[in-house]
DNA sequence: CTTTTTTCTGAACGAATGTTCAGTTAGCTT
DNA sequence: AAGCTAACTGAACATTCGTTCAGAAAAAAG
């Protein structure tokens, strides 16, 4: 056999990284194979190679979009004004955010040490650039006087932290709703940065 | 070749432990191989097989240590008191706790994956012991007044995530000593429990 | 010293790994 | 309808994987 009927990379493409995405946050990079993901496509292993160079280079692909989609999306949310305001857009846009995405996410913030060392810059680069954006709201609040900070590096940290945090329980139907758990971490955001 | 001079179980047993270790928290338990680990240990893989019946038990073993540690201390470390105080015991311990164990820590949240299920139950139900020993606290400073929560599950989840994130950027000798950055953790911890 | 036991080697097993490529077919172009 | 190109197969490559085991040597026991 050799083609198969209704191929086209326009199918098949994303239908690779959708299925390295799902494997690769199930089970871990290095424990998924070419072939693996080959299958969940209903392809064979040689024909991934059409769509990438490598593996590592599909690993650095996906978590790459990532960033770059999360990224976009905060600079298309983000907006000047009170820095309480923003903060809880923030919370609430990164809570939303993440929970649309649990695969990208989850590969994201465990597979940086499979990254190749210059893969591994370039992505590393990306996040600070997010964490950068949450300061620079932490910042301008103690400016203001509205934030109680001793140090605003840790603050960033820890309530990224925490927010990340959500991703390893929260499952839709479960007791709360989306809109619950956000303002329940606003809550406590607001109060870790109010004096 | 065979037994080699000075080899003794009580050496190479915790040498094994030790290297795999490192080697599972710095590449990955399914990035590693079992000839690395005997490499590191200045051993043949085969000699692995006299000190773990697999490489899954291997795994399992190491995370059901650290976990069980991690409680022992924990109970000798916390006293009857002021919900406050116990809060601040608990923050200062886990922090100290973990800091001098970043890889067994790193291990215990990353490669729950990799367990088998059984393997998995049983670390799940060490882990969930934890975390209910400080929504027990959290739930008396409730019943006292002290404490402001909209849902102690959650809260309980946000602080442990939160001092968590300690270990993904804390490295001895930074701008910080373990007792300030303690501190720092301790006041954005108090603040979001409290009203 | 001799015997027994513990500890490890070195080779081997089949299975699985990432990757390459000549050949084949589906779909598009003319 | 014929030719071209994009998409895929299926087999093969050299490595590496976890694991087993007979045999050898060191250490402990007698």
């Amino acid at each position: 056999m050799a083609r198969t009927q209704g191929s086209h990379s326009d199918i098949t493409g994303p239908r690779i990284r959708s299925a390295a995405l799902q494997l690769f946050a199930q089970h871990g990079y290095a424990a998924v194979s070419m072939r693996q993901i080959a299958k969940e496509v209903g392809v064979q292993a040689g024909a991934l190679y059409n769509y990438t160079p490598d593996k590592q280079s599909l690993l650095h692909s996906l978590m790459e979009g990532h960033m770059r989609e999360l990224l976009a999306a905060w600079q298309a949310e983000d907006a000047p004004g009170d820095p309480l305001q923003r903060l809880e857009r923030f919370v609430r846009f990164h809570i939303g955010f993440h929970m649309q995405r649990p695969d990208a996410v989850f590969i994201a913030y465990m597979e940086l040490r499979n990254l190749s060392d210059e893969n591994f810059v370039a992505i590393e680069a990306l996040r600070r650039s997010y964490e950068d954006a949450l300061e620079a709201i932490l910042k301008q609040g103690v400016e203001t006087g509205q934030f109680t900070l001793r140090d605003s590096k840790i603050a960033t940290l820890a309530v990224i932290a925490m927010l990340n945090g959500v991703m390893t329980w929260y499952r839709s139907g479960g007791r709360l709703s989306l809109d619950e758990v956000e303002s329940v971490y606003w809550d406590m955001v607001r109060k870790s940065v109010t004096a």
